[in-house]
DNA sequence: TATGAATGAGCATTCATTCAT
DNA sequence: TATGAATGAATGCTCATTCAT
């Protein structure tokens, strides 16, 4: 019956894309399970077949974003030992990363974030743990900050702190791009982050 | 002859701190007029006196939130005419300010900018104009650059792209202080900012 | 302290006059106490003053908009005592006192009616009390008839069908009145009714 | 794989039914959904399931009410082309018909009347358009007078006029029926009715 | 397994009435 | 006496979830 289990698995990651365009449309809140359902082309009850309810779908197109945009970071990171180069990467990819999705789903974002910081259901805060995912992306940008000071390349500056300023830039400016995506040239923005940052730390 | 006086400014003022309370706990969907009419030691129905609706108690906050973070803005920048001081201030400012509030307080922001990127009501979006808000404050910043580079303690970067930069990893660092308000010594993420910042562009 | 109760009368009439045009706009359930207030040029709580509730208001208007009436017809049928020229008059009566008044105005008719045909509260029954209203006009008119028939004047007809009908035809005109003011040249309408209904009695 | 089956028509049909009775009963204004939703023995949000809004129930239902009537007057109407059989037939056929009904049941005609004659509402004014429904209906019975002068058995009178008086004491009968429907013989008066206007305009 | 009909808790909003001044 | 600020019961409507088929 092992194809069966493939349908399933199949059939949820059809239900989880239809929700997350209609979250990234709608917002998670003004979002409905019927327009997930018509997205998705099936029943309204055939979604609870595979989720639990509305919250496990937000939960589980959260987790699997998430996991999506962890993946790129660590793939742009593996491709070169050089401190400077994996900054750069780490802006590149982030801002090619938003451009690469169109202006509503972007907005889904937001909704993550909100959803992260004020539920009050235990069960989301475990799924949608901001604190650990910051504490860790701080980690690594804080050791490959820490490795350039090591290398001599970046002076010796408190790690964590400039891990912290370097990830709220790069956050800001995707919520900028979120705002307001045609107004300004976000390459060269980024650019201009990842330059001003790396003349401030650079020896 | 003559009836109960009441201060309607002040009351109103009440309220919206009620349900500037309720929101930042609850978010503003999640937010019930029962609550901000508990909280604020009201009926429900007197909310309605003072505003015609939810939607017009949200604006009224979001109004009085901005026009209070511009004044602290303004005021930190007519201290000097230097841009290096004037950058610092910003970032003194924008640190110290989301501090002063506790951390509840703080999350409203984050509907305040989906509200901002969603609302497909135009009355809303004429008062959560974030697309005009964050072009202002540009430009702002990016008069600074300007005169920094034109009186040579800058480098000649492109202006705008660099105070989108700033205002990005101003906001990003904001966002993470809601997020985890305990973590870091904040203030010295600000001041990593600030000089990693101000190293990238002084001459 | 007699003048004070004239002022009170005056009062209570100058509030039911409001009430009867705001009544008359807007019908009675979408009457707010507000705008009765506010048309009175008084407080909303005055009015409390002077009427126990919104239904009494209603019910103190309906008896004056009756009696106003029935002093109307009254005073037509005392002109002459020729079953005819009463018959005549009476017709007369009603179109011109429809005509009179506004076609806004006309409305509150309905209301009466209707209030009248389902109204669920004793007190309001015994106020609006339409059956025994049309029995005694259609007593008043069986009796007109029954003149003329006693004169030779008028065939031997079943006076109360007759007299029924007469007013029903009546009523059903002012109706037309209400939903069409402009249409038709309405004092016509009133000749061909009275025309035809006493050529159809006349001997 | 196959959902429950419903015919949807007639659940639709269910729904209209209850809400005529209960707007029979308690009029328009003051019928609730929830007074709806029980009488069809449905839960609330089922009725939002068949119809848009309360609103869109009434014009669902004054929809309904006038095609049976008009199809009553229809069929009166082609049994016979002679002008004086028609107009007996038209009155008759009225008081039949408002006597099949229950006296609660024609309360409703009170509200669809006040409905048509005061609503704000655009979309409700094109349904419950009664300028237009008496326009006609007074085309229809001036078409007979006129048929009947042409043929010589009606006198030359104003057909419209005539036509309109006659309507109107249709409905004003009618209205009395309403009001107190075991007080008299209305077949009786019916007849006096039509006695009194055919021998008005005979020649 | 898939469906959509049915449901009712929940919510924003209205408004007659009360009552402190 | 006159007032309008305050109130909460009442209502139309929404939507996540259930369940019979």
């Amino acid at each position: 019956m092992a194809p069966k289990i493939v349908d399933r698995e199949q059939k949820r990651a059809e239900i989880m894309n239809a929700a997350i365009q209609v979250f990234a449309q709608n917002g998670i809140v003004k979002s409905k399970m019927i327009d997930i359902a018509r997205k998705a082309g099936v029943g309204k009850g055939t979604i609870y077949e595979y989720f639990r309810s509305k919250e496990e779908i937000f939960a589980a197109c959260y987790s699997q974003f998430n996991r999506q945009w962890e993946e790129k970071i660590q793939d742009a990171l593996s491709q070169t030992d050089d401190p400077e180069a994996q900054l750069r990467a780490l802006i590149t990819v982030s801002v090619e990363g938003a451009m690469q999705y169109n202006e509503d789903f972007l907005g889904i974002m937001m909704d993550f974030w909100a959803e992260g910081i004020r539920s009050k259901n235990e069960d989301m805060l475990r799924i949608i743990d901001l604190k650990n995912l910051y504490t860790e992306f701080r980690a690594l940008v804080a050791g490959i900050i820490q490795k350039g000071t090591e290398r001599g390349v970046f002076r010796a500056v408190d790690a964590k702190s400039y891990a912290s300023a370097l990830i709220g830039a790069l956050d800001g400016v995707m919520l900028q791009m979120i705002i307001d995506p045609q107004l300004l040239k976000w390459r060269e923005v980024g650019q201009a982050l990842i330059d001003a940052f790396l003349n401030g730390i650079k020896t």
